[in-house]
Formats: C-alpha cells, sequence, structure tokens
DNA sequence: TCAATTGCGTTATGCTATAACGTGTGCAAT
DNA sequence: ATTGCACACGTTATAGCATAACGCAATTGA
C-alpha cells in the first residue's frame, strides 16, 4: 500500500515521529500536538492507524511506541518482515530486514499451514554507544 | 535459571496459565484467582515476574498476555530464541525455536556491536484449523 | 439529489501496568 | 537471643495505553 495525501492530521502525527529521535508513545505524540489543536487520544491513534496502513509508520509492539519508518519515500511493507533493535538506554532504535530470517519464519509458517498477517521482530538491548 | 521453590501465589498463577487453552492477559488471571484470594493486579504481575525469570512462562508482546511455556520442566532460555505463531482467531499459539533464525540475527546483532537482552519474534495470524 | 464513505472532534470508558507504603516471615551473622 | 537483611505479600492509589460510541462535516459517485 502505498501513501495516498495525508490528511492534515496525519501529516502532523507523521512529522512528529520523522522529527523525533527515537520511538514515542502515543500519548508524547499527543502532547506534542497541542499547540496545532489536538485534544484527545484518538485523534493520534486514527492517524497512527493509517500511516501503519500506509507503511511510512511502525509500531513497536515491546515498547507501546511508534516510530517513522527508516526508507523514506519506500513502502516498506514490500522489504519483507521488518526486524528492530532497540536500546533500552537512549531509546534509539535501527531497523533492518534479513531476507534469511524472513525465508526461515515464512518456511516454518508454511509448513504449519499458518497464514501469516503481522510479525513482530524486536530484539531489546543496548546499543554500541550506550554500552559502557 | 532454573525454578526454585514457587511461592504459593506463583504456583497458583502458573497453574491458571498451564491449563488455559491459550494466553491469558494478567487481569484475565487475577479475575479466575479470586477464589483463591487474589485481589489486585499486583499480586498477578509480581507472580508472573517471577515465572518469566525462571522461564516457565512467556510474555507475548503484541498481545499483552502471557503464556505458559510448551516446554515443561525445562528452562525455555536455553533453546535459544523462542519464536510464537498466535492465532488471532482462537488465541491458539504455537511456540517454535529456530537455530538459524537465532544465528541470523544474532549475526546481526554482533556486527551493529548490539548488546541483545531480550527478544521478541511473534507472527499473528490465522492457524490451520482456523483458516475457511 | 441522495446515499455511502471518510475524516474529524468529543466524551466516556476500559484495559494494562507500576509506585509507594507497610506487614510478616525466614535466615544468617554477631 | 537479637539484630539486620532479603523476600514475598497485601493494599491503595495512580499512571499509561487504547478504544467505544456518538454526532457533524466534507467528498464522491450513482
Amino acid at each position: 500500500m502505498n501513501a495516498p495525501q495525508m490528511t492534515r492530521n496525519q501529516a502532523l502525527v507523521f512529522d512528529v515521529l520523522e522529527k523525533a529521535e527515537g520511538p514515542l508513545s502515543a500519548y508524547t505524540i499527543l502532547d506534542k500536538l497541542r499547540d496545532q489543536g489536538f485534544r484527545a487520544p484518538l485523534q493520534v491513534y486514527r492517524a497512527l492507524e493509517k500511516l501503519l496502513e500506509y507503511g511510512v509508520v511502525h509500531r513497536l509492539e515491546s515498547i507501546n511506541s511508534f516510530v517513522a519508518c527508516a526508507h523514506p519515500g519506500e513502502d516498506c511493507h514490500s522489504h519483507g518482515i521488518v526486524a528492530f533493535a532497540i536500546c533500552e538506554s537512549c531509546g534509539q532504535v535501527i531497523e533492518f530486514h534479513d531476507h534469511e530470517v524472513d525465508h526461515r519464519l515464512m518456511g516454518w509458517v508454511r509448513s504449519q499451514k499458518f497464514k501469516p498477517a503481522k510479525t513482530t521482530i524486536e530484539i531489546r538491548g543496548t546499543c554500541e554507544a550506550c554500552a559502557a
């Protein structure tokens, strides 16, 4: 799915995520958009829902946060499974793709006749810069 | 880490999880233990924290739920990374391990000098039985 | 024009998780 | 024996994450 026209709210939320250093929670996004007239969580969640659909934002399940896709302009859905390394110290996220991992996972899934809809790979730990 | 002696609360929570068909949320566990005297979420969360440490319970990040480890008696931490296929229709969870996936992920992590602490792999979709 | 769709704003609510306090118990060191 | 510590526990309160349900406005396409 490619992004059609973003609405004002979607653009605002996306902008906040793109300019952020790392992942943000929905409520943090809300706070950053109070000046633009945001008042309720739903305004954020609805925008996020679309941005996730468009493939320009990812949800980090293990930390209940959202991050802009690292591949601006492209549709991340076409890269296969997306994996994330999340630094628990500084919050930075590195996004990466590994086709061999995809292949193994999808092979297993196939052998079980399981129909995958959404796959999450998240590695929490400490990034190089933060390792003492 | 191997499980030492479980306390009463830990045993109760573990028992509920083992007898369950699929993953349960902390609050669902709480409800199931009201008759045994449970009154507050913390009683559940504290027990879960220990059970996770012991490696006899897994947390499913993408659905905020908990499930008993599929390898009774063993310490799941020794199996390498644990992956889950979660059926969004019936709720059943299949736990599996793939050393090649571990290897690729850990290889990438190593190349980034990233220190992994906890890795999550969860595939949400539809199981064979539920596929129409 | 009419109906369907989509986005939006608002209020209310529900679910998930932890902070902070105090109690009791077992155990080891003195 | 007493003191000090670690640990599990119980309780109350609160924080953080997410969605239900309502109604309105704008757009589109038959």
